[in-house]
DNA sequence: GTTTTTTTTTCAAACGTTTGCGGAACGCTT
DNA sequence: AAGCGTTCCGCAAACGTTTGAAAAAAAAAC
């Protein structure tokens, strides 16, 4: 069956498509029998307006697009729900798509987006990604791009962030605090400026006062037998930057059999669901992905209110206690 | 900054608009030498298609809709993934909304969805979905709807879910199968049809040859408490319904210092993610939200292709043994 | 019964494509 | 020199809306 459009409900009534378009929209120039006439009609035949025509005729399209390495992922999918809830309130549809990690991926998804004539883009970068060329083309075309979780280093790009330095600050500390003396770190790939601002903190913070094994594992596998490898050194604490790590990490311990806290300690920069599957629950930094989504979504309006004004906004972070240190 | 249009190229370039339609699609009408200044000029300029234009023009969106409660969720996460996956292999977009399990968002995501002219739906009703009115008239415009997880009771529809019955089946036998004395079953909340499905068969399977210690949850918390509670019976296995029971209960297990598989063993029905967070590794009977997504796709292909037939697929449960029992 | 004003409606162009059809321009055959 | 077949390209309509401007109809004023 087919929809119904302006020029059947006006045929219908006998009346011309700009008079049915003003009167649904309850334009005073239309007299109250007709918009009612029109209305009834309209509602009989279940007329839906055809957002394709609106968006070509208007230019406008409402529509933003979002990408990200996976749905499927305990940081991104509160970031994006946190995302999604804002747009549909603010009448913006959200086109969602996975890279895969894969840069080639992403910039396939980015070419859909601009065929889409999104107003904006929400992106969180491929580990791969070099050529920023295509997030260029965008800016340049007027469509904002807000960069999240994993952003491009360069300065010149608006980008939301947890906050790398200060949570990796607040881990470092914790472990100070309580008098560890040996600690391995485990980071993330080394060429992801999150990794990069992490580490930089989280050194920078222990300045050598105790003993620190650095390793980088780019998934949970490899964080787990970097753990198993590393546990040989006997450190007495554990930091992970990311659940991902920390699931990772917590197998090694669990099949080493190493008791938490007693044994060894345990730290994590975590959205914060993973840590409350352990017991003890793993104390760790909250970096909230439904905080950062909604963040992002204002920094967005901003940029569509006007704003050309480039910067890192960050949400803060804090410590929830598990028992793991 | 304007986009590209093949208006402006057309005039660069002194020809027809039609003959740049033709010549960037490698139509055989157009010369050679032609297409090659096309292509230069269209790459010089970035061209690209106007998605919005094309889809009025030809009245084919490729697009579907997919309403879900919420991203934000182990289950539905993978499944989202697998759709967008599919669908972007198959030049599909997706548009994707959250109904936050409220009946009225539901119907305005449906609007929505109209208003986008989606080719087709997949829908997770609200445990408060009582007219599915909204739904019919989609499938009375040709779009047809798959619905998933959480479907209507009615048969005139299709619905893709897991195999609650054949899950709880082979999870029970393979208690049975390894000799096992006494289990702890913790089911979800009494009410929801997919507990009923699940106990049932669970109960039929067991057929009372064992002893069995039946306790409903609400969530992880309740879960953890009953598990403290029950252990003191000494069960030398424990079963969870779900995999948020099965982090409640995992919990209750590390907290009481019990060995896996020695002083008790694991059985959980799961999504595959949560039970490979532990050490060693839970045996679940797999509902994959990934495989599901998967098949529901494949059954929106066949409903696009012009099946009429309406069913109800399920994805099957295979045990995968990870060393919990 | 005109003219003027106000109210109500229609016209027509535009948004950016696709596509059936018609028409040059060219070479080839008689 | 006429006919014919190719090859290449342009015209114009259509998809469903919005919107400025013009026109028609109705109401008011003289």
């Amino acid at each position: 069956m087919n929809n119904t459009t302006l020029k059947k409900i006006s045929e219908m009534l006998g009346l011309s498509i700009s008079t049915i378009s003003r009167a649904l929209k309850n334009h005073p120039d239309i007299s109250e029998k007709t918009k009612q006439r029109v209305n009834e009609l309209a509602n009989a035949l279940d007329y839906e307006p055809n957002a394709n025509a609106i968006h070509l005729r208007t230019s406008k399209n409402n529509l933003f697009g979002l990408i990200v390495p996976s749905i499927s992922n305990f940081f991104y999918d509160s970031f994006i729900a946190a995302v999604e809830e804002e747009s549909r309130k603010n009448n913006y549809s959200l086109l969602i798509l996975q890279s895969g990690d894969d840069a080639a991926v992403e910039v396939e998804n980015i070419k859909l987006c601009r065929q889409n004539r999104i107003s904006g883009l929400f992106a969180c970068i491929t580990s791969q990604t070099v050529n920023l060329d295509p997030f260029l083309k965008l800016e340049g075309l007027d469509i904002p791009v807000i960069f999240f979780d994993k952003v491009p280093d360069d300065n010149i790009f608006n980008k939301v962030c947890v906050a790398d330095t200060l949570s990796a600050n607040i881990a470092a500390t914790t472990i100070l605090e309580s008098k560890k003396k040996k600690v391995l770190a485990i980071f993330g790939n080394e060429n992801l400026s999150i990794t990069k601002k992490r580490l930089a903190a989280f050194n920078k913070t222990i300045n050598k006062k105790i003993k620190t094994i650095t390793v980088h594992a780019n998934n949970s596998a490899e964080a787990e037998q970097l753990t198993i490898q590393s546990l040989k050194e006997k450190p007495d604490t554990v930091f992970c930057m990311s659940d991902e790590i920390l699931t990772g990490a917590m197998k090694a311990i669990q099949k080493s059999g190493l008791k938490i806290p007693g044994d060894i300690a345990v730290i994590s920069i975590s959205n914060g669901f993973i840590p409350t599957l352990y017991f003890p629950e793993i104390t760790y930094v909250e970096t909230s992905g439904y905080k950062l989504g909604k963040l992002a979504f204002s920094s967005m309006m901003a940029c569509l209110g006007g704003s050309t004004f480039m910067q890192e906004l960050t949400i803060e972070s804090l410590l929830v206690e598990g028992g793991s240190i």
